[in-house]
DNA sequence: ACGCGGGAAAAGTATATACATGTATGTATA
DNA sequence: TATACATACATGTATATACTTTTCCCGCGT
């Protein structure tokens, strides 16, 4: 005899069903912790490693917490926070009707300061690429972009044409990002930016730093910065139901 | 001999990384198949089921596009903007390890200008909540939320008590918000703003304007003024694959 | 030329087993 | 009493094996 109901889906599947519907039933009370592993096995009738895979894809998905050599206990709540989505630049321009220009100002191999190799977490100080490009909206200058290009995973970053194609889209179908890093803040220009964005010194500016990842490998360290009188960022999100 | 490396993380993670990391060099393009679940084993030197798990990983992370009977292929790539997290404030300055103090400057049930009215999507002039309120990292204050609220929603707002509770703790528990709009930008501070925050009139501002729905009423209206000098907003993401 | 059938290949699932790793707890010893 | 060690138990990982399900493709027969 089974707690599992008898429907096509896969064990692994019946198994997080029956967890998750005792979880809203409350059979297991938030504080206390659920049957062990074992006792699974037990009273289900499947094998260990049937129910280890769904504890743990219900873990992966937020609604369990695992510890080892402890147990596994019903996740609290989500944390309360907002996301805010940031696009492309060139797309956003487009999309509101304006041209898009970018201007390359610098497209090169440098060996890094040895703060920068630091936040590539590198061991030994490789060189890598650097580019600079101003983005326009209607030939007024928004943004100016630096960025620094590990060339393990771009090797050919410094080939490109980037007045045609944006580093961002170029970036993005060459390598897979699994995480982001993102800093926003807000900066006086100094003498060099102000001249690429043709505004005052110590104009206010949008400085977004960002450092993106595939797998444990720094892929990409940018700083964005955009010309408060004429950008700012927006977006609007529905927070959707997942994990 | 092997192709992973040689680290302290479990074998199918090395088996992640390592097929990521082709991903991102473009050894296998994107129209041609990946090598089948046999062929990683005999090249890598781990059970099949390491490769499957590894592979099943990067799949529901939206990498890889696996079909039964066919192959394993690289997905295409994911709609092109990153999402960035912001937090409570008061829960980030705990978090760093400082002291949060809050002074609450006005608190009040007001008519709203025509233009506030509006962006409430107000039918009628109805009267609405508003707060300011600054917000303190070690007794230095680092930002100044004015907010509008509406009193359908949340009839009580102006009874409150917020230098001990966060307005934004108060509203997240009150109302479930179901969309979001952000608008950031960076201004210069005007006389108040610069009394307020103790800084020089002019100075760099990070401007946060934030509209929350609760189904299709508007419920909250703020703007969130960050010292560009002394905040910033950072967040570190893992994007998910959705839908 | 066309269709059909069967085999090969690929991913998907399930299990038994073994060992690794982290945690709590009880007991013996200083 | 307090510390150290042993032990039990929990989750975590890795493998070998077996079987299922789906798809593709080749060859055979008409």
């Amino acid at each position: 005899m089974s707690a599992l109901p008898d429907t096509a889906s896969p064990l692994y599947e019946k198994v997080k069903d029956y967890i998750l519907s005792n979880i809203g039933t409350g059979k297991w009370s938030k504080d206390s912790k659920l049957p062990s592993e074992n006792e699974f096995v037990a009273a289900l009738g499947v094998s260990r490693m049937t129910v280890h895979r769904a504890l743990r894809e219900l873990t992966s998905a937020g609604f369990l917490i695992r510890l080892q050599g402890v147990g596994t206990f019903i996740a609290p709540p989500k944390p309360q926070s907002t996301l805010i989505e940031i696009n492309n630049i060139a797309a956003e321009i487009v999309a509101r009707g304006n041209r898009h220009r970018s201007e390359v100002l610098v497209l090169e191999k440098i060996t890094p300061t040895k703060e920068l190799s630091l936040s590539f977490e590198f061991a030994k100080r490789a060189a890598i690429y650097h580019s600079v490009v101003v983005n326009f909206e209607n030939d007024l200058p928004v943004q100016l972009e630096e960025r620094f290009v590990n060339p393990i995973l771009i090797p050919d970053y410094d080939k490109q044409d980037f007045s045609k194609t944006a580093t961002y889209d170029y970036l993005m179908q060459r390598t897979p990002v699994t995480e982001v890093e993102h800093i926003i803040s807000a900066v006086p220009a100094d003498a060099e930016k102000a001249r690429h964005l043709a505004i005052d010194v110590g104009a206010c500016c949008l400085l977004l730093h960002r450092r993106t990842w595939t797998g444990a490998v720094v892929a990409t360290i940018s700083k964005l910065t955009y010309v408060g009188s004429r950008y700012s960022l927006g977006s609007r999100y529905s927070p959707s139901r997942k994990t």
